[in-house]
RNA sequence: GCGGGUAUGGCGGAAUUGGCAGACGCGCUAGAUUCAGGUUCUAGUGGGGGCAACUUCGUGGAGGUUCAAGUCCUCUUACCCGCACCA
């Protein structure tokens, strides 16, 4: 029989959709499995040849997990709202819900035209009001629970998107979207308090069967570092706070610097005798972009502030007080102590400026450098802590510190707060109302959503503000609080907001009053296996983290953390092994692979070409290989004869069933394939096989390749779905061969191989062994030092 | 600089976790089928040596442990990813 593929594919994804095959049941006594896949932002381009991946992927273990009896969630989304659509728009004169809407509409045709099992019934959408109301209904709780909150500061600008950018976002001081400078600016933004919940995000990682990469992305993002407060008192009255995690080298802290926009400095004016120099370098200070502190100027810079000194608390000395950019002001308490003989910043900084270098841990050798080992060093010149090792040190300064109360243990993170706020349209509005009587009033729940005005001139203002700022009459409204005059706040949420609580809303997507019922949450949550991009795992994996949380917080969710287990894939590079991209004319699209090779080849090709989580280099070579499996597995069909078993075939079968099944929960999809590619191998060479075997085959291989599958189960006589039906089972005792093949060695190297018993004992084997004629010239004349039995694998003889 | 990862034939990649290196696929070679191209089928395919049975070398590099190392230990090189003056 010929094998159409477009005929074939189109039958069965048809089907599907009619049988409502694979919508989830919310029969709440069966075992549940929830899979999800990070939901596509449906750009114009069309989905990537790399989205069907990830996809594929956990259609294998969806599929797979259906057939084993599971009621299985395995839906899809849109992750709508955002910034290339907003550009899009505003370029080519249409809304962008128009452009949205038919980016979907593409987006869904090309996912189904792969023979995706999603639950299409469940289908949710970013952009829609049902959708952002709870989006917005969770921003107001968060408020009401103090984790929302205004602040004027200083942002990262894109000069060219014209909005405000989360640090995240910023990559190598140019936007991480459209590569334009960015720059700094003051505005008031809101901003999630995920700080309070940094400890928790560490804390419950422990129990998470994350890959451990991911794990420590996270961990180190969060940038937990332990270590004590320390005030200096100064000759301008005011103690100096400074944040150390040496407390041990206090002793050799021998200058202070603070960050340039330390709050002390303004304070402190008068008593600066060289305050114009301060202020000059402040003003530079501040026109650099975090980039071009970090990034462009290694070489330190600094000023001294002449007239006030501060005391060293551990020997009374006096010390002076410097300002330079290398101190941040947003890390710690914007002030550091100077250990120059101990910490290689401090050391460059002082063999700038001259500034004393006291050695206060020996072992290194600090003429050459700082000496920053902590796992060897000695206290010296450090009074009571003489002798003692840094750890021992650091408890007994901290110790000495705080019964004197001239300090405490204190621990820092790196997280900072998540700015909240993006001055665009095509995004949630915050539903906040601004009063000149009451200040920030929430608007009441019951008006959710605040629907996006349908406005025409969606450009981003020069100033800065949002377009929405231009919409009056949205922007004036009434307070909710007093009745009197107020104004809506402009700004839209960041397009992380949608995705961070979406696998929610999958639960129950079509609820009018809470984002999902209590018992689909309970019963649904948390994701069994949750994939997607490392790209992702500092900024929506922590933020969805940290909603699930606050949402377990406040009684929505009744578990601490909202995924199982997380899983990553490797990228499909271009051909040349880059990444692809239209510059470098290496995008393949999926669309025109589904029609040369069909969906079953591009799923088998997509798993088959190395290592999940690693990436791999596409290749128009390989996928015939697939092609050519997908044809010789139809043909198939042709070499069946009879009932029952095949008695070559057995052990294979029992042991591919046992492989497939445990390479699909490993993430080992292909080494699977390769299995049942070398059992079509064996049963072309046997040359028939069994109606029942053929079953076998068809249904382990119908997760990957499902629709060529579904065809030869009903031309095997079946009515029913074979994506609904039984996965195979194994006998493992069918598995293990009676006969074990044992490498014979001698001193190591491989000489001869003989047959033996399964169980064959030690001793006998040797016996066996030494009768083997190869053996027996090797060992002839000489002496067996020792023989090496592994039962079941090799016998070697050591001989001199 | 810190953290994580990778390195195996011409190519993509396997290797039960210390036990036959190169499964499976691509490509290539030869033959068959075909008017021909493609397809399909059969055989072969890590390097060196040998007509051959066989032999020797071989998992980025250098050492080491072991009867046995792609796998474990020490050092080292290259590349990729993340963070980056975080005190």
């Amino acid at each position: 029989m010929k094998y159409d593929h477009r005929q074939l594919e189109k039958k069965w994804q048809d089907r599907w959709d009619a049988e409502h095959a694979f919508e989830a049941k919310n029969d709440y006594t069966k075992p549940k499995y929830y899979t999800l896949v990070e939901f596509p932002y449906p750009s114009g381009q069309g989905l990537h040849i790399g989205h069907p991946r990830p996809y594929t992927a956990l259609d294998i273990v969806s599929r797979k997990k259906r057939m084993q009896g599971y009621n299985v969630l395995f839906p899809m989304g849109w992750d709508a709202f955002g910034l290339p659509t907003e550009n899009y728009a505003i370029k080519h004169k249409i809304h962008p819900a128009t452009v949205t809407k038919n980016n979907v509409k593409r987006f869904k045709e090309q996912l189904k035209s792969i023979g995706f099992s999603f639950d299409w019934s469940r289908e949710i959408n970013t952009t829609d009001p049902s959708y952002y109301k709870w989006t917005q209904w969770i921003f107001l709780q968060l408020y009401k629970h103090g984790l929302a909150y205004k602040k004027e500061m200083t942002v990262n600008f894109c000069t060219s998107c014209k909005v405000v950018l989360a640090n995240e976002e910023v990559v190598n001081g140019v936007c991480e979207r459209c590569g334009s400078e960015v720059v700094r600016k003051v505005k008031s933004q809101w901003m999630l308090k995920i700080t309070d919940y940094a400890q928790r995000l560490i804390d419950d990682l422990a129990d998470l069967d994350f890959i451990e990469r991911v794990k420590t992305q996270e961990i180190n993002w969060i940038g937990r570092s332990e270590g004590a407060e320390i005030v200096f008192s100064s000759t301008a009255g005011d103690g100096i706070q400074v944040f150390t995690t040496r407390a041990d080298t206090l002793f050799g802290a021998t200058y202070l610097v603070m960050s340039p926009e330390h709050k002390l400095i303004e304070k402190w004016a008068d008593c600066i005798s060289n305050i114009d120099e301060v202020r000059e370098y402040q003003k530079n200070a501040a026109k650099k972009s975090d980039f071009e502190r970090t990034e462009l100027a290694k070489d330190k810079t600094g000023v001294k502030l002449e007239g006030v000194s501060a005391i060293n608390p551990a020997n009374g000395k006096t010390i002076p007080i410097y300002i330079s950019d290398y101190v941040l002001s947003t890390y710690g308490t914007g002030a550091i102590m100077a250990v120059p003989a101990h910490d290689t910043r401090d050391y460059e900084f002082a063999k700038k400026f001259g500034l004393p270098i006291i050695e206060v841990v020996a072992g290194g050798d600090i003429s050459e450098e700082a000496f920053t080992d902590v796992a060897t060093g000695t206290l010296i010149n450090s009074g009571f802590l003489n002798g003692k090792s840094v750890e021992e040190a650091k408890k007994a300064m901290i110790d000495w510190l705080e019964e004197n109360g001239l300090g405490n243990r204190k621990i820092n993170y790196k997280l900072r707060d998540w700015i909240f706020s993006r001055q665009r349209y095509w995004g949630e509005p915050v539903p906040m109302v601004y009063c000149e009587k009451c200040g920030w009033v929430p608007i009441p729940e019951e008006e959710l959503p605040l629907e996006l005005p349908n406005i025409e001139a969606y450009e981003p203002t020069d100033n800065g503000e949002s377009p929405l700022s231009k919409c009056e009459d949205w922007v004036n409204t009434v307070c909710p609080k007093c009745g009197g005059p107020a104004k809506r706040e402009t700004d839209t949420m960041p397009n992380w907001a949608g995705s961070s609580w979406y696998f929610l809303s999958y639960c129950d997507p079509h609820n009018a009053d809470a984002l999902a019922s209590k018992e689909a949450l309970d019963y649904w949550m948390p994701v069994d296996w949750y994939n997607g991009g490392m790209e992702h795992v500092t900024l929506h994996l922590l933020y969805s983290r940290f909603w699930a949380k606050f949402l377990y917080d406040i009684g929505v969710l009744s578990c601490p953390e909202p995924y199982l287990k997380r899983t990553a894939h490797g990228m499909i590079l271009g051909e040349n092994g880059e990444k692809m991209s239209k510059s470098k004319g290496n995008v393949i699209n999926p669309d025109d692979i589904v029609a040369e090779f069909g969906a079953d080849t591009l799923r088998l090709y997509e798993m088959f070409v190395g290592d999940f989580e690693k990436s791999a280099p596409w290749s128009p070579q390989s996928i015939r290989g697939c092609r050519r499996f997908v044809e010789r597995v139809f043909s198939l069909t042709d070499i069946v004869s009879g009932e029952g078993i095949t008695p070559e075939l057995e052990q294979d079968f029992h042991r591919t069933v046992k492989k497939v099944t445990s390479d699909i929960d490993g993430m080992k999809f292909n080494t699977a394939i390769a299995q049942l590619m070398t059992l079509l191998n064996k049963i072309f060479e046997v040359g028939r096989l069994t109606k029942n075997e053929l079953e076998t085959y068809i249904s382990l291989l119908c997760p990957f390749a499902p629709h060529i599958c579904e065809e030869m189960w009903e031309q095997l006589g079946h009515s029913n779905l074979l994506s609904l039906s039984a996965w195979p089972s194994y006998d493992d005792s069918l598995t293990i061969s009676e006969t074990v093949e044992y490498v014979l060695q001698i001193n190591g190297k491989l000489k001869s191989k003989i047959k033996l018993p399964a169980g064959t004992d030690e001793a006998s084997a040797i016996e066996a062994a030494l009768k083997d004629e190869k053996i027996a010239d090797f060992t002839e004349g000489k002496q067996i030092v020792k023989k090496i039995f592994v039962p079941g694998k090799i016998i070697n003889f050591v001989v001199r």
